[in-house]
DNA sequence: GCAGAACAATGTACGGTGTAAGGAGTAAGT
DNA sequence: ACTTACTCCTTACACCGTACATTGTTCTGC
């Protein structure tokens, strides 16, 4: 019970599997599987059940080999998790790379900023994996891509491009945080959010919230929102609050360039 | 290999636990160590080595009690994660809640998310705990008055306040993820940034870029950027353009007040 | 003062994990 | 035909969380 770690292994090997250049043998027997059916099982798994249930035993015998064939394949579990991340960051099928007119920037950055989420809250489990080094695959090269795109022509720097980007993935990726998480935890815990605060009621009515005068009168008028429901109130909320945000500082950067 | 959950276990007994209220049996044989004791120990191997050293049998042995021994004490690991969090949320000892004027509220959220990262930067293991449900113990509630308290007095209203907290929040979860993280890699791979760089790069240029044209051109100069090294910029960047978006926010609904 | 209940601590055991080591069989190159 | 390289397999180890039954200690009620 500890966490999946992606990007620990041997970074050249893991690299050639990303990009379908493993030197694969040309002597032995054929190989029962390839490694697209060890990755998309794996991601089949983690997809219904979490990233716990990956587990390499039930990968391999997912596919129809033994525990241990899975290493002649994949070196390392960490490497198993770089390719179900680069596998999924593919997208759906035949999703073609949008063309972005710089002058709608903040519904585009809007577009990409909610396929971001969406993209988390299809595999949840994508949050749980510690990726520090970045996956340098195809496709989650092609998402860097096109999220840069979106940042593009709006006469920013090089730089304050890719802060940008970081700015909003680094949003998207905490407040999707907990709203993916929620069904996950019901399913292992086998309890509803409702069943939760109705377990713990009766023990916070003991509870002093003196200490707690902001919180006390702003956490009731919330938890009535929060159970009305409307999940996606804060993402909105936020990703407005760093459009305005962002929009300062174009608009800074284009009267600059107005008067040069 | 998978994360840690908090608040997993029987809710009722975590909060009793967490507020000090577990009704502890008078009869038998004094306990040999106390709650405290184990959390202690617990968070020391956390700090020291990441939360995967921490295992049941491991803080059992630290504190010199068999490791069954252990649930005696604490009904489930996922209770043990979760007293773990409260205590590191209990920040620096003598620590005193400062008063915040609402005037200087860009300086006031700085030092909050200031805060909130250095605390990610000390107990980086926190991040890798899933906390769907919250915490409700006395110290995380106090850390979220504190914050709550940094956005009291703009003029927003209940709601918009625990909106931006979890905007900024959100924004330095992600944030600090990356940073917090790098170490932990590297103590666990053995290997830095610039030798993973390094054992890639002949990799890298055989590769085509030629279909990630924006990021073939920002990326060598962020690179470069980041060579240099100054892992707070993408921190303060996206910091000032929140604060820019929430003071759009909070000048308009000021207006609207001084309308009224 | 003493019996019995309540409790802390323990040893053993089960089913799970990632993966190291070594062996058996198959297909291609010589 | 023989070597070589390869896939796949079984076995094994050191861990993990924790269920269960047992032992020994201490407080309570009589």
């Amino acid at each position: 019970m500890a966490e999946e770690i992606s990007g620990k292994g041997d970074p050249l090997k893991s690299l050639q599997l990303l990009w379908g250049r493993a030197a694969q043998g040309k002597r032995g027997p054929k190989s029962k599987v390839n490694l697209s059916d060890l990755v998309g099982a794996a991601i089949a798994i983690a997809d219904a059940e979490g990233i716990d249930a990956v587990s390499t035993r039930r990968v391999a015998e997912a596919v129809g080999i033994s525990a241990m064939s899975f290493y002649t394949h994949i070196p390392d579990k960490s490497v198993l998790i770089d390719l179900m991340l680069d596998a999924v960051a593919a997208g759906p099928e035949g999703a073609a790379q949008p063309q972005f007119d710089p002058a709608h920037w903040r519904d585009n950055i809007t577009m990409v900023a909610n396929a971001f989420r969406d993209f988390y809250l299809l595999h949840p489990w994508a949050l749980q994996v510690g990726t520090h080094r970045p996956v340098l695959g195809p496709n989650t090269m092609r998402a860097y891509e096109a999220i840069l795109s979106v940042v593009d022509g709006l006469g920013l720097d090089e730089v304050e491009m890719d802060l940008s980007v970081a700015l909003i993935t680094n949003y998207v990726y905490g407040a999707v945080r907990d709203v993916a998480r929620a069904a996950q935890v019901k399913q292992q815990t086998g309890m509803s959010d409702d069943e939760w605060w109705y377990a713990i009621a009766p023990f916070l009515e003991t509870l002093d919230f003196t200490p707690y005068p902001v919180a006390s009168r702003v956490g009731p008028v919330v938890g009535e929102l929060y159970g009305l429901g409307d999940p996606d109130l804060a993402f909105r909320f936020g990703l407005e609050r760093l459009l305005d945000g962002l929009a300062a500082l174009i608009e800074k950067k284009q009267q600059v360039q107005a008067n040069a």
